[in-house]
DNA sequence: TTAGGTACTATACAAAATGTAAGTAATGAG
DNA sequence: CTCATTACTTACATTTTGTATAGTACCTAA
C-alpha cells in the first residue's frame, strides 16, 4: 500500500482474473491483512477510529488509516466526521458492507474446521 | 512467497490475528492471488499440472508450483505422481478443500453484487 | 502558556508476494 | 544420438504490503 503500478504484470493479472472470477475479485477487495477483522468488528455497529484501534492489537495508525481508506473507496464503509474538538470520526458499514456478513460467517466456519484439522 | 520470517513483526501480527479470528486465519490461507481460482477449477474434479496451467491465463509455472505447494501443505489439495515419462501429476481437492465450495459461492455472490454496485 | 486528546499525515525502511528467464531430469520415439 | 514432452527448479528483479517513528492541526481545560 498504497501505490499500485498500473503498468505491472501483477496489476494486469489481477485485473484479468477479477474480470472473469468474481471470487478472485472479491478476494482482492477484502483480502488485506486487517480488512476482514475490521469489517467483522463493524458488523456490531459503528465505531470510532480510536475504538477500532483498541480492538485491533498491534495495528499501526498508518495501516488502520490505509485500510479504512480502501474500504471507503470500495464503498464498504462510510465515514462520518463530526466537527468537534478533539475530532470525532465514525466508521460504519454500508449495505454492501453488511452483506459481507455471510461471507465472513462461511470463512469463519471453514477456518475453524481447517484449524482443527491441521492441529491434529 | 515463499520464505516467511518467523521473527518479523508482520509474522507475529498475522499469528496473533489468526489465533483469535478464524476469518483472518482463513484469509491468510486462501488469500493468495491464484489460490481461490485454482480451487474453484479443482471443484470440477482433478486436474493435471499442465491442465491447470492452461486454465489460468498468464500464470507462470513458478507461481503455479508455489501455490500448489502451499495448498498441499495446508492439506487443501492432494498430489498424485504417476511414475511415467513424461511425468504425470494430478491435483485433487481434499475433503476440507471441497468444503471451500460454500465459501467460494458466498464470495462469488458478494463479488458480483459489489461489482455491479461499483460500476454504476 | 502549556499540556492533552483525536485523528490523522509523512518519511523511511523492511519484508513478503509475484514475476522473468533460464535451466533440469527422465525416457521413449525417430 | 537427438529431440520432444512434462513438471518442475533456480537465481534474480520488481511490485506490493507492512512497520516504525515522528510529526501536524485543532480547540479546550488547567
Amino acid at each position: 500500500m498504497s501505490e499500485i503500478k498500473q503498468t505491472s504484470t501483477n496489476f494486469s493479472n489481477k485485473l484479468a482474473l477479477s474480470d472473469e472470477c468474481p471470487e478472485a475479485y472479491a478476494s482482492t477487495i477484502i483480502g488485506g491483512q486487517w480488512t476482514l477483522v475490521i469489517c467483522s468488528w463493524l458488523l456490531g455497529g459503528k465505531l470510532r477510529f480510536g475504538e477500532l484501534k483498541k480492538k485491533l492489537p498491534n495495528i499501526t495508525e498508518r495501516m488502520l488509516t490505509l485500510q479504512l481508506r480502501k474500504l471507503e473507496e470500495n464503498k464498504i464503509v462510510s465515514r462520518t466526521v463530526y466537527a468537534e474538538v478533539p475530532p470525532r470520526v465514525e466508521y460504519e458499514l454500508t449495505p454492501i458492507g453488511y452483506a459481507l456478513k455471510s461471507v465472513i460467517k462461511e470463512l469463519e466456519e471453514w477456518g475453524d474446521r481447517h484449524k482443527k484439522l491441521i492441529s491434529e
